[in-house]
DNA sequence: ATTAACCTTGCAATCGATTGCAAGTGCAAT
DNA sequence: ATTGCACTTGCAATCGATTGCAAGGTTAAT
């Protein structure tokens, strides 16, 4: 119908247009009360004809916000890698699509500054109304002390004690406990734990890997939990050493599929078969876990949940009240690769 | 040694703090040659101690413009997915990087709006300095277009015809060839090649694949190249259909290792071995390829190296001069999935 | 006809940083 | 002492949108 004219590109040119003020104008876009309905119609339509974008920039600046939010990455610390685990990406693609229902922008922080001060000034957390940081690693008292500061964020991980930031987790616990029972159920023995332990939510699925073994009345062995790092490169190398160990074990609950799938690899290069000789089960159900030589025994995060989750606790903030923590369900995927017939 | 006081908001107080004018405060903080050396040293420390950060959007409102990148993955548009491909997770990283190290940030764009004149005036653009594409896919008109009306981008991606806007890309042809002779000269015959040709990065790894076997004196089968889409889920469905069919080949050349490894299994499901009855090879070494069952042999792309010549490519257009394309060396990696000795 | 109430619009200040121009200072050369 | 110049600093306009307040117009009730 209407063709796109040439841009327009401020409230002023498209006032001078209409013949009216830009206060006018600003009131018809944003649908306030105090204007006639027909202005209103009139200058929508104006507006749309001409292509008019607002300029967020000049909007931020009065209103003091910007329908800006950063999303932070926790990475294992021992890496200086970037994250190239996919649960990270589809992560990333659940919260986009929340911020997107919610008319907010997805800024992407770089690795985490370490300096508490700096961070609160850097550019993430200014440049943006809120963070969403995706686990929380060892930074717990960082996290801490950026709620302090005033600074609107919330937390994928898990519970920790002395905590004054708003959390979104899976069931760490369940996820731990029903992936380990599983592997008990099929006859398993000696399950090791293959994971970094300082991460909270990998202590609380470890946690649910001990409490599984009380419930069967079998004993969890100390020597089986192994610490593995969590990017894939250190990853492998660390459960090749392993391997090389003299310990043995016929399951591995690993606390991610990346983890899960270098495993099934490392036991392949020794001569071990899976699920044969050794059971494997991972953990977040990414796509690749059910393409994967072979197909993965999992605990499936409801990814696309948590996103809209995160979103909705991290707008709540910013308008002022304090959200609940929420736990999204998780559930055990029974591939070929745990053993169970 | 010096303590972070309360927060000092604007260049205003931190002026009044000094008793001096916001200019000059400005000028301190900006390095201009217009201010007294001990005047900009002093007033840099006392930013400092107070832990000043800059307000992004008026500086931007000023400058007209706001050290932001956006980033747009273009998908497959036969599936509304998120992109689950680990691939633009590492690119993010590289991107991430690169644009890091230039002091800008980085907006992730929503799945990319399918109407031109809704994405010159939606919020990727408006919102950011420019817009880096990743893959081009069948939007090579709407790119143009964006050019046309004056916005900065750069695109990953091949070259095609009547082409507005500067790219970046992988040596595709190189790519293709490279895979494919791999192949040849490991003595396979019938040869498959599976990926989306109508992504122009995919069509040139086709056309390297015919070079391979013109090269090598042997046909290209016309019948033994498939249409399979690039996102997980459909490839694995469209993979499947394909062994069900009566074609059979002892190779395969895949457009991408997430396509490989779904291929990889989908060949153990119906009995085939791998390489023994079928070699394959991938396309990106994602992180995942090496640490799969068995080791993918794929086509490296040199990710970080992209990151960082497409931030280039784009700051350079930002600031007025037209870059050059610029092609990324590739190099073939052979694992075990290809059946080299 | 007068008054009050309401509805609609415009005026002008404001958010925080940048920058052209003017003004003030100090120093050296005449 | 005067002039000129270089060096520093401040003044004030500017970027584009929002909003409290005032002002104009309309309607209805008295």
């Amino acid at each position: 119908m209407t063709k796109a004219e040439e841009r327009v590109s401020s409230l002023q040119d498209l006032a001078d247009l209409a013949g009216v003020s830009r206060a006018t104008v600003s009131r018809a876009l944003n649908d306030s009360p105090l204007i006639n309905e027909k202005t209103r119609k009139n200058l929508q339509a104006l507006a749309r004809k001409h292509n008019y974008a607002i300029n967020q920039q000049a909007r931020g600046l009065r209103l003091n916000r910007n329908q800006i939010v950063s999303v932070a990455f926790m990475l294992d610390t021992r890496s200086d890698q970037h994250p190239s685990d996919p649960f990270f990406l589809e992560m990333l693609g659940g919260i986009a699509d929340g911020l997107a229902k919610n008319d907010y922008d997805l800024l992407l922080a770089q690795t985490p500054v370490r300096n508490i001060s700096e961070l609160a000034s850097s550019r993430v957390v200014r440049n943006s109304d809120g963070v969403i940081f995706v686990g929380q690693n060892e930074e717990h008292q960082m996290l801490n002390s950026l709620v302090d500061q005033g600074v609107n964020i919330v937390v994928w991980g898990a519970d920790v004690d002395d905590r004054h930031y708003p959390l979104v987790g899976g069931d760490n616990l369940g996820g731990g406990y029903a992936a380990t029972s599983h592997l008990l159920d099929a006859g398993r023995q000696r399950i090791a734990f293959f994971g970094n332990r300082r991460s909270p939510e990998n202590a609380a699925r470890h946690t649910g890997y001990q409490n599984a073994h009380l419930s069967a009345g079998i004993a969890a062995l100390p020597e089986l939990t192994f610490d593995v790092p969590s990017d894939t490169q250190h990853a492998l190398d660390s459960i090749a050493a392993i391997l090389e160990s003299s310990q043995h074990f016929d399951a591995i609950f690993c606390t991610s599929d990346v983890m899960a799938i270098a495993a099934i690899s490392a036991l392949g290069a020794v001569g071990l078969r899976v699920p044969e000789d050794v059971a494997v089960v991972g953990y977040d159900d990414i796509s690749l876990a059910s393409t994967s030589s072979p197909p993965l025994t999992t605990v499936r995060q409801n990814i696309p949940t948590a996103g809209s989750v995160l979103v909705e606790s991290l707008l709540q903030s910013i308008s002022g009240n304090p959200p609940a923590d929420i736990t999204i369900k998780s559930e055990l995927v029974i591939r070929q690769s745990s053993g169970a017939s």
